[in-house]
DNA sequence: TAGAGGATTGAT
DNA sequence: TCAATCCTCTAC
């Protein structure tokens, strides 16, 4: 293991870390079996927009991980179906976090063709709730170290930031103006992103 | 304590 | 276009 130190997370401009983690890899090992992806998809979220759970510095039950320090994963059950896996950022009680919503398989495939139920490899972790479930990833590791022996990220690849496309995030049309911010990114090209 | 709705996905 | 599915949050 060659996770990424703590000092990456813990840093005050969330968009450039969700930036810098395309091209990165996220690596877990569950029950023994380790599989892992180039992050090649994020999303940004701060308590300074109405797109994020803890908007207004609001703690719930289910929120608290990302009052945490940097460097945790934030795991929740999204739609009674899927698990969505964040990486908080910042320091404490400045919640932030960044959405990993794509992977491009690494290791591990035939385990995470399993895990899917796939018959061949062609997209199974492209969108945030299918790679949480290729990787074995689930709401018990809500609130875990990203440096544990479970769950990592690690170097991966330089991605030019020209390779890199910024856009508005996915889903949150409940967020008004602050659906409208550009803190989406992904790497131009790639064929494992969710969707264009 | 009840009711509404969600950072999605895959089938129709 | 729509259902699945259940946890979380809000309002009463």
């Amino acid at each position: 293991m060659n996770a990424l130190p703590d000092s990456f997370y813990v840093r005050s401009d969330v968009t450039r870390i969700a930036k810098d983690l395309v091209g990165k890899v996220l690596v877990s090992t569950i029950n023994g079996q380790t599989t892992s992806g180039l992050i090649v998809e994020t999303e940004a979220y701060s308590y300074q927009e109405r797109g994020c759970h803890a908007f207004n510095s609001r703690m719930t039950e289910r929120n608290q991980v990302m009052f945490g320090a940097g460097g945790h994963a934030y795991v929740y059950l999204c739609y009674g179906v899927h698990h969505l896996f964040n990486v908080v950022t910042n320091v404490p009680g400045k919640a932030e976090a960044v959405l990993i919503r794509a992977l491009q398989p690494l290791t591990g495939e035939p385990v995470m063709m399993t895990r899917m139920n796939a018959v061949n490899q062609s997209r199974i972790t492209s969108g945030p709730g299918k790679l949480t479930k290729a990787l074995g990833i689930d709401r018990t590791l809500n609130g875990a170290t990203l440096r544990s022996s479970e769950l990592w990220i690690e170097m991966g690849e330089q991605v030019p930031l020209k390779s890199i496309v910024v856009t508005t995030r996915i889903g949150i049309d409940y967020a008004g103006k602050d659906a409208r911010l550009p803190w989406r990114f992904y790497w131009r090209g790639n064929e494992w992103i969710s969707r264009p």
